[in-house]
RNA sequence: GCCGGGGUGGCGAAAUGGCAGACGCAGAGGACUUAAAAUCCUCUGGGGGUAAUUCCCCCGUGCGGGUUCGAGUCCCGCCCCCGGCACCA
């Protein structure tokens, strides 16, 4: 064993021989429980691995690790999510091109994370973009749109000038392009490809109890979901026989109070009822509405805005005719695009009705003695007032027999809203999964292409770049376009656009589990027997968009009997981002990324690990700051320093002092626990603590039971010191396939326990009891104490409150 | 504006309602050394009392209240920082 601490050395000779072993080769072993943990796959980038990635990949590193040596079959592997948008942009940034770029980058994450000793099974490495991957990714969307749940629609779509392209209302940030925040978005009309997500809107709001997510990423699927529960309704358009208004409303209540609608500007029902005065203003509106900057349209604090359109509907309850508006508050991505506008119950409309005269109803109060307020809307629940037949009902009865009272004459009935939209899944790019689609010029219109014909190879391009005519640049190759129908074998061309890169990540999981099958997604047995994932880690920036579409797949395979699961992480966690030292992002721009590579050049990949363990809770932001490393090593130079003591001790089998063995045990308890609660960082804090226990010890007391469970709690941790320390201690196998300790409890409870007194909430002495002292012992040694009659100056104790074997309070 | 998370020494942070600051970083002093580095030892929230760094007291977890024998932790009201969402009928 050499006498100082070499990283350089033991590190590339371990990596070496963990290869040549092929130490972390998993297959399927039904005799062990299985261990399945999993990172959200990265984008492969030309900045590299920065620490921050490391603070998700060490942990789940350890986890594995761990779990192997607590007798798991663990399934460890990496992948790129290597297609879409910030891959292609990249590339175009640097005048080269993603075929080129995505290898090499990836080439480059493989090599940090090898380096950086995290444990994965090489032989299961994905790439998204690869024809083998993406050929099943066609296969899923072909399953999608047989199953009926992809569509094809015409969208006012949000457009980025900078982008050349179509952006989902997800990407649009601020009324701007999510990629350009300085670009607002304009809109353009294109026929796409939708995943009828709100279809499984139900399941996934209803799933999310059962599954261990961290709350607040629960609650933002919920509120994105945004399920209300209310009645869709109909008004008919007065002079105008089978014309109606359908809209959608949570407070069916106040029918009575509708005093005017409102539709949205682009309501296709705009057109057939507007009368001939009002169309000039109509129309200047709409075209103003959908031109104007989205930071515009849906900024809450300008003032409201609408245009009466001179038609009226007629309010089946009360019988009047009310008119009929529009404005731009009203969306038609939502509901039905046109609301019942209740102004004496809806701050929206009450202001809205205020400005433009129009008359305000009261239909609600607190009691039906009470006024309502004559200021403002009346907008809690109470009692209906002026309501015909519902006078006098709570809100909630009023609800319900408003809803009965609609479906029994035909008016409407008690439904469901999600503010969730579905999943527009065509992108106008080059670098994405190709949409296995036909369109046949004959008669057969949309023709998928049949399973043994995927893949859809996506055609080489010198010039991907997006054209800037709202097509796909696939487009601009006839070669791919021209095709023959695969139902009739006439002319026929190809669709263009190619996947949303978020197709590619719904289903990656699963691949894991058989990646080289190629004669399907995966194989039946490996997902029957790896499947679902143990524990998924991942930033909170995909709480929403990702983690709701896979969710979906995961339910659609599951429907399809594909597989035996609903949900494919029922463990989740997210750790922390790690800012730049500037309390930046970390960002090559910004020239602030902190690499792995200069931290391991410098101390070593072992150090490294330790403090992205050690720095703070993995689940909590931190910025970087890289003088702890230097700390982590240190500590790593004092552990070897105890080794070699041990070792030239002669590595001494004698019996330990009671107090170094019942302190090992202890250690190993907490160790465990924390670890087991993902506390990498008080699991360090114990280690460090033992050592500097062990560390004051004689060489001829440092026993082999306190030295060998050191090392072996280290390894995960510090894999590379640890195969290193557990060879130095005369062991031929790796430390990596060791059995993790055991403590025994005998050992790690205490005889003597520390109990606090405190009088009047303050601590005023401190006694040494045997574990479990009844009270009236503890009692009558407080009071023999002299610091106690001290502050009791006298005083008689009220009362005690005992709380065994940690605390006596004296109430005076 | 709404929703979520957070605010503890010079810094990163610990603490099932029960000894605030474990474990580290940085800093100070000392040992070793011709010297330095490394290493090892000691000290390190603020204020005060005392012969006493070792004994004792007071204050202290963003601010103001409250519950409790006891609050960093629970409740109410504010301030600030970070993230998400954008008139959701």
């Amino acid at each position: 064993m050499d006498e100082r601490y070499d990283p350089k050395k033991i590190e590339s000779a371990w990596q070496a021989e963990w290869e040549r072993t092929q130490l972390y080769l998993t297959c399927e072993d039904p005799g062990r429980p299985k261990y399945y943990v999993l990172e959200m796959f990265p984008y492969p980038s030309g900045a590299g691995l920065s620490v921050g990635h490391l603070h998700n990949y060490v942990p789940c590193d350890v986890i594995g690790r761990y779990k192997r040596m607590t007798g798991h079959n663990v399934l460890h592997a990496m992948g790129w999510d290597a297609f879409g948008l910030p891959a292609e942009n990249e590339a175009i940034l640097k005048g080269s091109h993603p075929t080129e770029t995505v290898p090499r980058y990836a080439a480059n994450f493989k090599r940090q994370l090898t380096i950086s000793g995290c444990a994965y099974d090489w032989t299961r490495e994905i790439n998204s973009s690869s024809p083998d991957y993406y050929k099943w990714t066609q296969w899923f969307f072909l399953l999608l749109h047989k199953r009926g749940l992809a569509y094809r629609a015409t969208g006012t779509q949000w457009w980025c000038d900078k982008c050349r392209t179509i952006l989902a209302n997800e990407q649009v940030v601020n009324g701007c392009c999510w990629r350009h925040t300085d670009t607002p978005v304009g809109k353009k009309d294109l026929e796409q490809w939708y995943i009828k997500i709100t279809d499984y809107a139900d399941r996934l709001l209803g799933d999310l109890d059962a599954i261990d997510w961290p709350e607040p990423i629960k609650l933002m699927q919920r509120n994105w979901i945004g399920r209300s529960e209310g009645a869709e309704l109909a008004f008919p358009v007065a002079g105008r026989p089978g014309k109606e208004v359908r809209f959608f409303t949570t407070r069916p209540d106040t029918v009575f109070g509708v005093s005017f609608m409102v539709l949205a500007p682009e309501h296709p029902l705009l057109n057939e009822i507007i009368t001939p005065e009002q169309r000039a203003k109509i129309e200047a509106y709409a075209a103003e509405a959908r031109r104007q900057s989205e930071i515009e349209r849906m900024s809450t604090v300008k003032e409201k805005t609408g245009v009466f359109t001179g038609a009226f509907a007629r309010n089946v309850f009360t019988n009047k005719d009310i008119p009929i508006w529009i404005a731009d508050y009203v969306l038609m991505g939502y509901g039905t695009g046109a609301i019942m506008a209740a102004p004496g119950e809806d701050e929206r409309d009450f202001e809205f009705a205020t400005k433009y005269g129009l008359e305000i109803p009261r239909v609600t109060a607190s009691s039906e003695a009470a006024a309502p307020p004559s200021d403002r809307a009346f907008t809690e629940h109470g009692v209906a007032i002026n309501s015909g037949f519902l006078n006098g009902m709570p809100t909630q009865k009023a609800i319900a027999t408003v809803c009965k009272y609609a479906i029994d004459n035909g008016i409407g009935r008690a439904t469901v809203s999600y503010r969730m939209r579905d999943w527009l899944i065509s992108r106008q790019r080059y670098w994405g999964c190709p949409i296995p689609m036909v369109y046949c010029k004959g008669a057969c219109g949309i023709v998928p292409v049949p399973e043994n014909q995927l893949p859809v190879l996506l055609p080489p391009m010198k010039e991907y770049q997006p054209s800037g005519t709202g097509r796909s640049p696939l487009a601009n190759v006839p070669e791919f376009v021209n095709t023959t129908c695969p139902k009739c074998g006439g002319p026929a061309t190809r669709e263009t656009d190619t996947l949303d890169g978020f197709a590619c990540s719904s289903w990656y999981f699963l691949r894991f589990a058989s990646p080289r099958e190629d004669r399907a997604a995966f194989d039946r047995k490996a997902v029957d027997y790896w499947l679902p994932v143990d524990l998924y880690v991942g930033g909170a920036e995909h709480a929403v968009m990702h983690l709701l579409y896979a969710r979906m797949w995961t339910k659609v395979m599951f429907d399809a009997g594909l597989i035996n699961f609903k949900e494919p992480f029922p463990v989740l966690r997210n750790q922390g981002v790690v800012w730049a030292p500037d309390g930046q992002r970390m960002s090559k721009s910004k020239g602030n990324v902190v690499t792995p590579d200069a931290m391991i050049d410098k101390y070593g990949a072992d150090s490294l690990r330790l403090w992205e363990l050690f720095m703070s809770p993995y689940d909590e932001a931190t910025n970087w700051n890289e003088s702890g490393v230097a700390g982590t090593q240190r500590f790593i130079m004092r552990v070897w320093t105890m080794v070699r003591r041990y070792a030239e001790a002669g590595a001494p089998a004698g019996t330990p002092s009671n107090e170094t063995l019942k302190r090992a045990h202890k250690t190993i308890a907490t160790v465990t626990d924390h670890i087991e609660r993902l506390r990498f960082n008080t699991a360090l804090a114990t280690l460090m603590d033992h050592l500097n226990y062990l560390a004051k010890l004689k060489p001829g007391e440092l026993d082999r039971f306190s030295t060998e469970t050191f090392v072996v709690m280290l390894a995960p941790m510090a894999p590379y010191v640890g195969e290193e320390l557990w060879h130095a201690m005369g062991h031929d196998k790796s430390v990596h396939l060791e059995s993790w300790p055991k403590f025994d409890p005998a050992l790690v409870r205490d005889e003597t326990v520390t109990i606090v007194i405190q009088i009047s909430g303050k601590v005023r002495d401190r006694i040494e009891m045997p574990v479990g002292s009844p009270e009236d012992e503890v009692r009558e040694r407080a009071m023999a104490s002299e610091a106690v009659q001290r502050h009791l100056a006298g005083k008689t104790p009220k009362k005690f409150i005992y709380v065994q074997d940690k605390m006596l309070s004296i109430v005076i």
